[in-house]
DNA sequence: ATATACTTTTAGATTAGCCTAAAAAATGTA
DNA sequence: TACATTTTTTAGGCTAATCTAAAAGTATAT
């Protein structure tokens, strides 16, 4: 496929985006409102993209995205994901820092500069907000989000996400030393309170309440 | 100052680069020679840079940057620079693939970004090239460089740049461990055939031939 | 010093991406 | 069903960045 300019990739995004969440055609309206622009310039960008084959539309009934333009979106949030990963892990970003520096980062054109960082990265499978990476070719591993106090005693899981995202939770988490990308292995959980036992990347044990597991949102290991 | 578009950047960098190469004005054709485009897209890019404060010019007689328009240009060199360094130490890229890479990543926006990029890499002062890197404020750490053939013993340096950058003398460089950014110690200067002993990154002593050190760069360390 | 060659600017188009205003189609409702 | 509201598209304009062709200015060379 030929490759889109950033406007345009930034249209295919918003589109993917609001694609994968409404399970039906895009508005026009809806893509407006996303990308705070006006529809009149939407309608423009649609046809555009329809000529590119990224999507296919029907006039006054929306948008769909083709297999190839949900390909090449995946791409780009692969690597808008992959650097808010090396803005956090390697030049200490905090989670919520990251966005718009990513914004202009994975509009950068190198398939090779990204497997690289793929690389550097140890291939990680989540973004710090808990979000999936797509591998090369467009697929999210798929492992559904469970809430810790949900399971059982033995289960091993991966920290994905918060549900509770005020300042007094994380700064709590970071005190005990939990936080994305964190792998818990419950050792413990006590019937009559809802508490457990942890363990927190094969290193330290902690109880966590159940008030806390509540907030925790982690994937199978 | 207000930031600029990526092309007025590319036609910043690139009137600071032929009038640091230069000394005089910069002409038109220069220009747009450098930039693979027509004088006429110069004629009226020049137009806007100079309302922008960054150069001045009287028409037909060419182009000066200004202090303020220096000083973006080094930012922008700077960047590009520690891209470079970033993609070869970390990313392990050869010193000649990052170029185009570099080319688009320095016009990433975000000052935090780079003075973490900064830090992460620590503090580089050349590079991959041999080229220095300016600070945050434009300065250029401006040592010569000297041939190493020309120094004589007990002198240490940083090996900087080739003068011969064929395939033959990299990958000799390559097999005895020398690269750019190696720290020399010369240790010995045989006076009868001027070849000489050095110290490679306080590690491992070689003997270099004339001919070789003939075509190393060096700066004073 | 003047004709010729070269350089630079201007004039006028083009394309991408956006806008406003108005027309057209779809949707909701009495 | 017919009217009102909302959504979407079209028409026409704007700016940035580019181009070609032609005009204007500068430099050279006999």
């Amino acid at each position: 496929m030929s490759t889109l300019s950033l406007a345009e990739e930034n249209y295919l995004k918003a589109i993917y985006h609001l694609s994968a969440s409404s399970k039906k055609q895009v508005s026009t309206n809806a893509i407006a409102e996303r990308l705070t622009t006006k529809p009149a310039s939407v309608s423009d960008m649609i046809r555009k993209l329809s000529e590119k084959k990224v999507i296919t539309y029907v006039k006054y009934q929306g948008v769909n995205i083709t297999d190839e333009g949900k390909k090449y979106a995946l791409n780009v949030i692969r690597k808008h994901r992959l650097w808010e990963v090396f803005l956090v892990d390697k030049l200490k970003f905090n989670w919520d820092e990251v966005h718009e520096i990513a914004e202009q980062l994975e509009h950068i054109h190198s398939p090779l500069l990204i497997s690289r960082l793929d690389e550097f990265l140890d291939f990680p499978k989540f973004d710090p907000h808990g979000d999936p990476i797509p591998n090369e070719d467009g697929v999210i591993s798929t492992r559904p989000r469970m809430v810790l106090s949900g399971l059982s005693s033995g289960t091993s899981c991966l920290l994905v996400s918060m549900k509770d995202t005020g300042v007094v939770f994380l700064n709590y988490l970071d005190k005990i030393g939990l936080k994305i990308g964190t792998k818990l292995k419950i050792t413990e959980v006590y019937e009559f309170d809802g508490s457990m036992e942890v363990e927190a990347d094969q290193e330290n044990s902690m109880t966590i309440s159940k008030q806390v597991a509540d907030n925790l949102l982690v994937v199978s290991e």
